[in-house]
DNA sequence: CTGGATCCGGAAAGATACTG
DNA sequence: CAGTATCTTTCCGGATCCAG
């Protein structure tokens, strides 16, 4: 390995720490992605993203609030209606998406092909 | 929302699962990306991957082999060597780590903007 | 020395019941 | 509807220990 690659390996590195405050977590993509599709309120995500929790809901609604991906509006009833909404900044993320979902479903192929023949 | 939409975003989701089960993890992109700079030892990827343990190092290996994106090779010594390395599935997680490494390092900066703003 | 496995304590994730 | 409180479980990191 020459010494330009380690730089750039450190680089990559570094980005990926930064990207990943965002995209390593199990449930901030799904969200997002249900959030850029429209807005939402807390009962419809919950419907959306399969398998989340009341508690996970809400810790990274609150999470994806302070890093200024989505906003929280709350319309003053009755009854009380509360809104979440993606913010424009949070479009910048659709190209990790597409690439995410590209990789996921050629990946589910992938896993498939390999139990197939496993099994033979 | 259209229903086409709803029907876009549930298959966006299961392809996001998918790969959340390699991306959604603190070591296992770093630890790629370090393994397809080149063939490493235990202890160099325990070097180049800032800040891991090597409890996380050996199980995330593991994982990774049972993905069947690496390879473990066993040299029997004296001494001993062991050799991870990258198979050739793994490169079609370059595309994923572009993107990545891309919107990280524009989050990072986005980041610091924001940072300054609130000083200012 | 390298390549791990094991034990322990704190942190985070999950399920779900409950509240305004 | 929009969450919080509570309890359980699982995960993570550090230190330590072991085999070749």
């Amino acid at each position: 390995m020459t010494s330009s690659q380690a730089v750039q390996c450190e680089q990559t590195m570094r980005a990926l720490r930064h990207a990943s405050l965002v995209v390593n977590s199990k449930w901030k993509l799904p969200l997002l992605v249900a959030l850029l599709t429209g807005t939402r309120h807390f009962r419809g995500l919950e419907r959306s993203v399969a398998g989340i929790s009341t508690k996970m809901l809400a810790k990274e609604l609150k999470e994806l609030e302070a890093q200024h991906l989505i906003s929280r509006t709350v319309y003053p009833g009755p009854p009380v209606v509360v809104e979440y909404q993606a913010l424009p900044y949070a479009q910048s993320l659709n190209p990790v998406i597409e690439v995410l979902k590209a990789w996921g479903m050629q990946h589910e192929q992938h896993v498939e092909a390999l139990k197939a023949v496993s099994m033979a």
